[in-house]
DNA sequence: TTACAATGACTGACTAGTCAGTCATAATTG
DNA sequence: CAATTATGACTGACTAGTCAGTCATTGTAA
């Protein structure tokens, strides 16, 4: 949090480049750091957030419980950065892939096997279910979550949407007023995915295909 | 669970109906179980299972906190007892209105507007969201909502888009594979309402429309 | 370059507190 | 009165968070 780290770069490693594994302390300590908020993760994720012990982090970490407090400043606030961490890295794919030169719906049929690839059927599918489970009670990233990611997320359907209607690809003008629609087949993969997998496996893929042609029309009427 | 609580049933009270009040033992035992069941449902889902605290239950139910364990084995399996419970009434309405002799599609509107008037909006949404967030670390509790919940309404539903589909209601065959396609705008309401209710209303009926329009196409093309 | 001093990351035993589950006692009922 | 039901103080296991002490790394002096 407050740390100086960049003291420790002013000079420019005096003598000693140690081979090939850097062990320099801050290095260490940017490992070890990583370590914690991987295991973090596993265990919250497994467990949820109440029921999650940190000696049990700090035991998969390979790291003493002290150490934990060196890097977070509670349990609650661990779990926060934690959620905020992983989720940025998607903040920039929501704004970074620019519209390919197809049609919407290949645009959105990428966009949607992204997320089925990336999401759903990886360990990021229990994140979400972590989100859903834990958010009313950290409002702090519920809050984070709806900006960071669903009204983002949103808007920029709702841009593919009017695009589509604007190019006659999608009839039902109503649509771009319930972008959440769009999304909600993923949503229910990624939920599936997490609870009933092992009971009937879902095909997510194929149900994408059949939901985007209820949207956009079957590729082939008959 | 192997609670033959049955045995409280086999006497139809033999004598003094006590005025207006219940007061006879069997009564006030029922009256407290009920109590109980309820304060723990509201702990349950304001806490999450791990969170929530048996001491607090009981001071919400009125009653000390041996009581619980008269009705419990642990909190464990109060818990489980308790999903099942809740989730048995809703068992009957999948299969009790029988279909109406409308089209298809506003039989499944009946049945949207059911689920959205008594499911989302309601207290039993967070129920939903506590069976999610909690259903990995309560296979019983994911195994019996699949087999009672999940697997009957999807059953259902297929019935009711194979019917559209002979009927030339849907015209998109494979929609009778993915059934979830025709509950999902219900699952996301049903989020949506836990999560972000306060950062932007969702207008859940309007919602339904569109996605009936899309599946059952516009009913004023233009 | 080598010896010594300062630093602060790391440790893990410890504290203070929590909470599921128990059981001796009390209250109620028939 | 005996039997049943309810109570809540109590126990013991468990855990978030602390902190005095250790020691590898880094900085400085000779």
């Amino acid at each position: 949090m407050s740390k100086p780290s960049k003291l420790s770069e002013r000079r420019v490693e005096p003598v000693k480049p140690a081979a090939a594994g850097a062990s320099r302390r801050a290095d260490r300590s940017a490992e070890r750091r990583a370590a914690i908020v991987q295991a973090a993760m596993d265990e919250f994720i497994a467990r949820g957030f109440a029921a999650t012990r940190l000696d049990d982090v700090a035991k998969r970490a390979g790291v003493a419980k002290g150490t934990i407090y060196l890097h977070f400043k509670d349990k609650e606030s661990m779990f926060e950065e934690l959620i905020r961490t992983a989720i940025v890295p998607f903040v920039g794919r929501l704004a970074a892939p620019p519209p390919a030169g197809g049609s919407v719906r290949d645009m959105v049929e990428a966009l949607a096997r992204m997320f089925l690839q990336e999401i759903a059927g990886t360990r990021r599918a229990d994140l979400v279910r972590l989100i859903i489970a834990e958010g009313p009670r950290f409002p702090s990233i519920a809050d984070f979550y709806y900006r960071e990611v669903v009204s983002r997320g949103l808007a920029a359907m709702r841009a593919l949407i009017q695009l589509a209607i604007t190019r006659g690809e999608i009839r039902e003008p109503k649509l771009a007023q319930h972008p959440q629609l769009m999304i909600a087949p993923m949503m229910v993969a990624v939920i599936w995915k997490s609870l009933f997998e092992r009971h009937a496996p879902l095909d997510a893929e194929a149900m994408l295909q059949t939901h985007l042609d209820l949207i956009f029309g079957a590729r082939r009427p008959t």
